[in-house]
DNA sequence: GGTGTTTTGAGGTACGCAACTCATTTTGAG
DNA sequence: CTCAAAATGAGTTGCGTACCTCAAAACACC
C-alpha cells in the first residue's frame, strides 16, 4: 500500500567509508579529477551507483559558490509575445536572486543578421549561458558556434537555428503549429466551400515560413476543396494588416477562413468587423495577448494557437542552469506545447 | 541596451552591518522570532526590502537540514491518467533525492469516502505534506481539515474539495473543461443538426459532474439546435462503455456527436468503428494516453481535452515544498491548463 | 635496492544561513 | 533611582559539498 521512494540521506562520507577510501578520493572520482587508479574509480562509482547516491544540491551549490550569469538576447520593438517573455523573466527575479543567478536582457535587432551576430560576439566570455531569439543565417550560426566553442552554453528561444551547435532549443515546432492552424480552419468552416486568406509577417522569418508550410500541407492534403489565396505580407503591423485584409475581403466575398501567421491580429480583426463579416469567417491567429483574449471572448477570433511565454522563460532559464551545472535536462518538462486556446479554455 | 536585473550577492552579514544591528537581530526579524522592538523590526525589514535581499536558498536549505516527507494518496486501479502521474513522480526521484525530499505513493480506494478518510487519518503526523486525489464528501473534508489543523500541508490533486481548508488545488477547472468539450462538439459538427451522445463514468464524481454541467451549459446556450441525449454511465469501463454506445448508435442513426467525459474511450471508439460511423460522428474525449493518441492519429477521435500529468505531478511537489518552506507559490507556473489536443499538436 | 612517479589519505577552509546560548545593555514601570 | 523585563550583541555550531595542500604510501622501472 505504501511504496517507499528511497530516502537515502547518504553523504559523501558514507560513500567513502563504504568504499574504504578517503573523502578526497571520492571527490576525485565524483569530479573526474586525475590521479585515481582505474579500478579504484570503478569501485567507487559502483558504490555510488548501488546506493543511488546524489550529492545534496544545496550543499554543492553553496560550496561551489559561483554566481551564474545568463543573458537573454531578445528583439527590440513592441512584439507582445516577446514582451511577455521578458515580463516573466522579470517576475522570476526573486527566484533567481535566491539562487544567486542573474539574467540580463539584451535587446537587439534580431532581424538583421549582422547586428545579431555582432551582439552575440560582444557577449562572448561574459556569461555562463546565453538564450537567443535567433535568425537562421550563416553569420548568426557562426556566432553561435563561436560562443559554444568558447564554453558558453547556448539555447535558442522561440526561433531555432538547427544547423548551429546550440545546446538546446526552447520553443515549439512551427510546422506542427501551422498544421494545427490548417486543421482548425478546415474543420471549423464545416461543410462550406470557399476561399481561405492567409497573412504573415514575412516569409523571410523562419518560424513564419514553417507555419505557412505546415498550413499549406494540411490544406492541400485534407481540405483541397478550399481555395487558399496567395499569401499576404503584413509585416506584423496592425495598420498594414488591416488594409490588406480589408482589400482582400472586398475582392473576395466568398472568403470563409482567415489565418494570421504572425502579429497584427488586431488589424485583421478590425478589418473583419468593419466589413461585418466576423461571424461568417473562421479566424485563426497566434499567441495569447490581451487583444487576442478579448477577440476570443467576443467570438471574432475562433482559436489562438499559442506557446506559453511563462513556460518558455522558465524553461530557458532551467535549461541554461542545467547545462551550466552539467546536469541532465528533464526533456518532458522543458518541451513546449502547442496550445490551442478557444473561448472556454482560456487560462 | 543591456538591462541589469540585480546581482546583489548580499548576505545576512551585510544587512546586519547596514542596519547597525547584530546578525542575531536580523535573524530574529527574518524568522519572526520574538524579542525585538517594533521599530527595530521595521528598520531591519526596510533595509531588507530596499536591498531586495533574498536569503540564499541553498544555504538556508543546508542549514535547516530537514528532509521533507510528502505522501501522494492516489486511487488504486488501472486509471491510465493516474498511472501517468505516478510514473512522473517516480521519474522525479533523482531530482527529489538531490534535494533530500521523499515522496511516497499511497494507493487507496479514493471513491469510498470512509476508506479515503481513514487513509488520510492514518498518515497524520508522519508527513510534512500530503497530495490527495480527493472525493468531495463530508468525511473526507473533515479528514483534510484535521490534517491541516495538525500542521500538515494539504494539496488536492486532479479532484478538489473546495469546501475543505486544503492549502491548494492542483488541477483544472472541470466546468471549463466541459464547456470546452461542448464548444468543440458544437463547432466541429458544422452546420448539421442531429443528436449528441454523452457518456460519463459516474455523475457522483465531482469532476465528471462538473464537466457535464459545463458541457450542457454550452450546448443549451449556443447549440440549442443540437439534441443532447440523456447521460449514460459507463463507469469508466471499456466494455460497458462499448455496449452502451453500441446500443445508442443503433437506436439513433442521426447521432452526429459524442462526448466521453471520463475513461473508457477505447470502448466508445470500438463501438463507433464497428458501427462504421467514426467518420460521421464528431468524438471528443479526455486525456492523452497511448490509446487516445492512436485514435487521434487515426481520426477516430477529433480532439482530446487533457491536463498534463507531468505538469500536475511536478506542480504538486513544488507547491507542497513551497508550502512547507513558507515560500510564495508562483501561481502562473502551477496553474494547470486545459489542453486541446488534436492530431497535429500532439506532444 | 633505489629512484621517481603515481596514488591515496588526512586535513583544512569556505560557502551562507539556521538555531541556539549567554552575557550585556537598554528600557520602562514603580 | 531601582530593579526586573525586554532587547540586543557576540559568538558558536553544524549542514554537505567543493577545492585545495601536503605528506605518506604504493607502485613501476631499471
Amino acid at each position: 500500500m505504501v511504496e517507499e521512494t528511497v530516502s537515502a540521506a547518504l553523504t559523501l562520507k558514507d560513500i567513502a567509508r563504504e568504499a574504504g577510501v578517503s573523502l578526497a578520493t571520492v571527490d576525485r572520482v565524483l569530479h573526474h579529477r586525475p590521479g585515481v587508479r582505474p579500478d579504484t574509480v570503478r569501485r567507487v562509482q559502483e558504490i555510488i551507483a548501488r546506493n543511488a547516491f546524489q550529492p545534496h544540491v544545496a550543499a554543492a551549490e553553496l560550496a561551489r559558490g559561483r554566481a551564474r550569469r545568463f543573458a537573454f538576447v531578445m528583439p527590440t520593438g513592441a512584439n507582445p509575445f516577446m514582451q511577455q517573455i521578458e515580463a516573466y523573466l522579470r517576475e522570476m527575479s526573486g527566484w533567481l536572486a535566491a539562487r544567486r543567478l542573474s539574467v540580463e536582457l539584451v535587446n537587439t535587432d534580431v532581424f538583421d543578421p549582422a547586428v545579431l551576430a555582432a551582439s552575440l560576439e560582444a557577449l562572448s566570455g561574459n556569461y555562463d549561458g546565453i538564450a537567443v531569439v535567433a535568425l537562421d543565417h550563416p553569420g548568426v550560426r557562426a556566432a553561435i558556434n563561436d560562443l559554444v566553442d568558447a564554453g558558453t552554453k547556448v539555447v535558442t528561444l522561440v526561433s531555432d537555428v538547427p544547423s548551429s551547435r546550440r545546446h538546446h532549443y526552447v520553443g515549439i515546432d512551427n510546422i506542427a503549429a501551422g498544421r494545427t492552424a490548417g486543421a482548425l480552419v478546415g474543420r471549423l468552416v464545416g461543410q462550406k466551400s470557399g476561399k481561405i486568406g492567409i497573412i504573415a509577417g514575412s516569409q523571410g522569418l523562419r518560424d513564419h515560413a514553417e507555419r505557412i508550410f505546415g498550413f499549406n500541407q494540411v490544406m492541400a492534403s485534407e481540405f483541397s476543396h478550399l481555395d487558399v489565396l496567395p499569401l499576404l505580407e503584413g509585416r506584423d503591423d496592425d495598420d498594414r494588416s488591416e488594409q490588406l485584409i480589408s482589400r482582400l475581403l472586398g475582392k473576395h466575398p466568398d472568403i470563409i477562413g482567415l489565418y494570421n501567421v504572425g502579429a497584427g491580429t488586431q488589424g485583421v480583426a478590425k478589418a473583419l468587423t468593419e466589413a461585418g463579416r466576423e461571424k461568417q469567417v473562421v479566424f485563426i491567429a497566434h499567441d495569447l495577448t490581451a487583444m487576442t483574449r478579448r477577440l476570443l471572448l467576443q467570438g471574432a477570433l475562433d482559436a489562438a494557437i499559442s506557446q506559453n511565454p511563462g513556460h518558455e522563460a522558465r524553461a530557458a532559464v532551467r535549461v541554461l542552469l542545467s547545462l551550466a551545472r552539467n546536469e541532465p535536462i528533464l526533456s518532458e518538462q522543458e518541451n513546449i506545447r502547442i496550445d490551442i486556446l478557444m473561448r472556454d479554455n482560456l487560462p
